[in-house]
DNA sequence: GTCTATACTTCGATAGAC
DNA sequence: GTCTATCGAAGTATAGAC
């Protein structure tokens, strides 16, 4: 579902992405999705019927894709320090590869899950619980120190999110001159906070590396 | 502007917040705000002009409001350590405080500050300014490891606003089970992520303490 | 499957009486 | 300052021809 994209629903769900992250759920314009996705807009209603399915089904298959990918770092059996950081590199790339997938997140948080069915709330709802399955597993075997595993997933994941959804903001923020961004890649935030979840979460025993 | 409110714009400002952090920008309705502020609509531009006006004077002060309280941190001759604790613990009561500005916080980054003129915009940025300014202090003396300031701010507040924006969406993944919330309050968040932080940011030669 | 034209509704904003 | 009534724009959705 993310930039080629041949067949008219893939062409629209693409489209209603870029829409979506844009501008929410409420400030999308069906007619603005149609016209970026190339199709009539009796086409769009012809294949989804309605706006809100348009955007149930998109979140349904970029939480379900995210949560697919910590699923399978989760079935891994390597050391959960090892596995923690492959989340974080792992979110940040999925992020990177669909960039309206912060935005979108962000305004859902925000909104309280006011558009989602049951089943795009159970998708959604994978995501975190992936994640804290993982640090679970840690704390069990005392390799991550005693945190509540939701907690840890959102020091983990929110400044991602934050930080890559903010993408557009910062570039406002910078070329007003109201704040420094210099050296300050996508791909250093990423290792930086892989650094301080590695020290925020090693437990006391292990403690000492910072690799 | 927050809960009391007697002269009409205040009570506008109040019930504006409401409905912005509920349906963000697009999906407020300024009929739902004079509603909830019992003033006529008309009132409602008679005082402001605009929805557009409501929402920036609105941002305006929240923004500014927070930043005090940061840059008051800031002035404090304190160690580092400590005032990136108090941080967290300021902005936390400073959003228990204001309910509503997690979400609109969440949703305003999101939309890459679109309904922002230039000096909401300014009042926005002395936040991440605030606390970028206590981290590089502590960077400069050593007691904080070396770590760009503004990675610094997303690791620290990003959990703090996407965990306690998220509240409503919470309540519906509890309410489905699809989550499980055993223990965590706000008020031990708080304290992890204190703690998380404490461990994260600490320069190598002060770490070992953990309070 | 595709398009044009349009029905129906909602919403921001204002006119104008008091 | 306050209210009622309403305008005009914009938006979702659909009917119906091809």
């Amino acid at each position: 579902m993310a930039r080629p994209a041949k067949v008219s629903p893939d062409r629209i769900l693409a489209a209603a992405a870029a829409e979506f992250a844009a501008r929410g759920y409420a400030g999308a314009r069906v007619d603005r999705i149609a016209r970026r996705a190339r199709v009539n807009k009796a086409m769009l209603y012809y294949h989804f019927g309605s706006k809100q399915t348009i955007y149930r089904t998109l979140l349904r298959q970029v939480f379900a894709g995210a949560a697919a990918k910590l699923i399978a770092i989760a079935e891994t059996d390597r050391p959960t320090a090892d596995k923690i950081d492959q989340v974080i590199e792992t979110i940040a790339a999925f992020m990177a590869e669909h960039a309206f997938f912060p935005s979108i997140m962000l305004r859902e948080i925000a909104e309280g899950g006011a558009h989602l069915d049951p089943e795009t709330l159970k998708a959604l709802a994978s995501v975190p619980a992936a994640v804290a399955r993982i640090v679970h597993e840690g704390v069990r075997r005392k390799s991550v120190r005693a945190i509540h595993p939701v907690a840890a997933y959102f020091t983990m994941l929110a400044p991602l999110v934050m930080y890559l959804g903010g993408a557009p903001i910062r570039t406002e923020l910078t070329a007003q001159h109201l704040i420094d961004l210099t050296a300050l890649t996508p791909d250093r935030f990423v290792r930086e906070l892989q650094q301080s979840m590695r020290l925020a979460l090693a437990a006391p025993s292990a403690r000492r590396s910072s690799r």
